[in-house]
DNA sequence: GGCGAATACTTTAACCTTAAAACATCTACA
DNA sequence: TGTAGATGTTTTAAGGTTAAAGTATTCGCC
């Protein structure tokens, strides 16, 4: 959640104007990303005194309800696993979720939702699709298909020249 | 840095038609960047021993040779005051940026790149370019081009329709 | 001059984050 | 049946992050 703003510098190092207007574009990207990131964060915070790193922890676990390994949760939500470790501490403690030991393998434990993190996940999820319909309010659904299309190229780009 | 996909969730809680496509469209966004972001990082770790948020106060100082104010450098970057206190402290320890007292006010000092830091910063911002241009080679000038256009009008929905 | 409010910054407490090391368990194979 | 290596998870150390409280200094106004 960083704002990384080299492109003058880098301007003056004389890139070519593919690499110039890269660097515009992925700063204009990261933007918009990091402006509407802290506004979420904020108000996940103001109006549910949670954080972003356990709603998505508690969205990933509300689309398999039976339940997610530590592993697979940590891979879901591209997070490291120590870093699931803590959250799930923090979830559970706060009653949100659960484990459950399994009985092939002893190292392994799924995670659920409580009934309570279900009630909770789905009031913050409704409330989560309302501020980013708002922030997007001024495009037409017309322009919100043809970003969409024109940033699965930017995703494709980014996935297949990788490192 | 954290990637919510609550997505499915709020399908079964029935949205507008915009909403489920704003969803989508931030969830693309969302992931683009912090793919990105995450290779970027690795890499100034790898290749420069260093972070993005210390990348990001470098690249600030070095677009003003001048210097910036503790309080100036925090909005530049959009970081709270505080975490830019542990930022400095930490490149000034790596002999990177140094900071001069102002004559006026004694509250106020002016913090700017070493030449050792503005060595390492201009190597590592040509680096970084060329680590954005790599990732967006399959996107022609053109594409760019429009893909710039239309994330600004997404930025100005953003800006207009704030918290 | 002096004092209250504003401004600039730092400290603190709590949390998020990762890579790497450590630990626990399982699997395959001698 | 051990045991070596693979697999799943937690711990640790170092750092990034914020809001809120605290400190220092300046400014405006009497």
């Amino acid at each position: 959640m960083t704002l990384s703003t080299s492109q003058s510098g880098a301007e003056k190092s004389g890139g070519t104007a593919h690499s110039k207007d890269s660097l515009r574009l992925w700063l204009r990207l990261l933007s918009c990303s990091v402006i509407l990131e802290k506004r979420i964060r904020l108000r996940l915070k103001r109006e549910f005194s949670t954080t972003l790193p356990r709603f998505d922890v508690m969205a990933a676990l509300d689309r398999r309800p039976e339940g997610l390994t530590m592993g697979q949760l940590s891979r879901q939500i591209l997070m490291s696993n120590g870093n699931v470790t803590g959250l799930v501490a923090r979830l559970i403690e706060e009653d949100l979720i659960y484990t459950q030991a399994t009985e092939k393998d002893r190292r392994i434990q799924r995670v659920m939702l409580t009934r309570k993190g279900q009630a909770l996940f789905r009031r913050m999820a409704a409330a989560h699709e309302r501020w980013i319909d708002a922030s997007f309010r001024e495009l037409s659904d017309r322009e919100i298909t043809a970003q969409l299309g024109s940033l699965a190229r930017v995703r494709q780009s980014i996935d297949r020249n990788p490192i």
